[in-house]
DNA sequence: AGTACTTGATTGAAAGTTCAACCATGTGCT
DNA sequence: AGCACATGGTTGAACTTTCAATCAAGTACT
């Protein structure tokens, strides 16, 4: 700590040429991919990525229902941002909002019947985007590579501050 | 294509446990590193990360200067999007709009001074990001791979359909 | 020249996201 | 109990993105 210089503070590493294309591959590939998922899923069901995810999630819980705090920490959403999104979802019959019944203050959201179908159906556009786009595009060698990458991206940035 | 049958076309073919594993890794890296870039820019600078990918590639052009259309495809975006956007710009005095000469329809942006020092500033943040967050936190190899995977992503889906 | 068609860009409204302020409930300390 | 403080969730306003409609200018074909 005491050893380091300012200089060793302030100075910027520059990228160098290979480092500056393999970032923009990066930017642009998940730009594209993700624009695409969004796109099929919406014109196809109506639905857009994030309310999709939302409903992947309650559909592995127990009794297909997780609270709102929970719902935010997983997708990296704010808690507002869930919020507005459960109160679009439960105005189209969805989801549905109950009362957390071991905590006065929590809301857990819970997927409808109606939604699960829905979500059942939007799974196999969905799938068979992630299969076309990019699965079906690599080797397993590098789709395992990209995974390693993108875990070690998660570590070093860690939970999401508010 | 005479050959196909029903079932090769509506059958949907899921994901097995590694490779959904693999999907949910590439969703929560992107998106977490995505969003800390963006965090991190604009806590800093007061710049949004696609406002900074249109400083770089105005910076980078002939006359710092880009046609809309042109930025809109080298960015994914929609015109509507690069105009609104554009005009934030344009508003704060980071860039200027002027007529195309060679065609009566087209405007190109162009940066101003005040924005080429904003992003000698900000590309600091940026890139110190990009390294603490990926590129220091893989091997070149994966690095590479990963970069294999984002433009066999980007040559699968191709250019924008609007 | 005149017609139809495409491309470039803008506009305004609707939809979604963020941000700060807020209220209610839980937790810990004295 | 009473206090401060943290947590869970909502709200409304500001901001950004999308979508459909519009206008202007280029291109192609007759």
């Amino acid at each position: 700590m005491t050893d380091l210089t300012i200089a060793s503070v302030n100075e910027t590493r520059w990228l160098d040429e290979t480092q500056q294309q393999a970032w923009r591959s990066f930017l642009g590939g998940t730009t594209v991919l993700m624009d695409r998922l969004d796109r099929d899923l919406r014109s196809e069901h109506g639905l857009s990525m994030s309310e999709y995810e939302i409903l992947v999630r309650l559909s592995e819980a127990p009794d297909r229902s997780i609270r709102m705090a929970d719902l935010a920490a997983a997708l990296s959403h704010s808690r507002s941002r869930i919020t507005h999104t459960i109160s679009r979802l439960e105005r189209d019959g969805i989801v549905l909002r109950t009362q957390c019944g071991t905590d006065g203050r929590g809301v857990t959201a819970v997927l409808t019947d109606r939604g699960f179908e829905l979500l059942a159906t939007a799974a196999h556009t969905h799938v068979r985007g992630v299969r076309e786009y990019l699965i079906d595009q690599c080797s397993a060698e590098d789709l395992a590579a990209t995974q390693r990458v993108m875990d070690a991206i998660q570590a070093a940035i860690g939970g999401r501050t508010f």
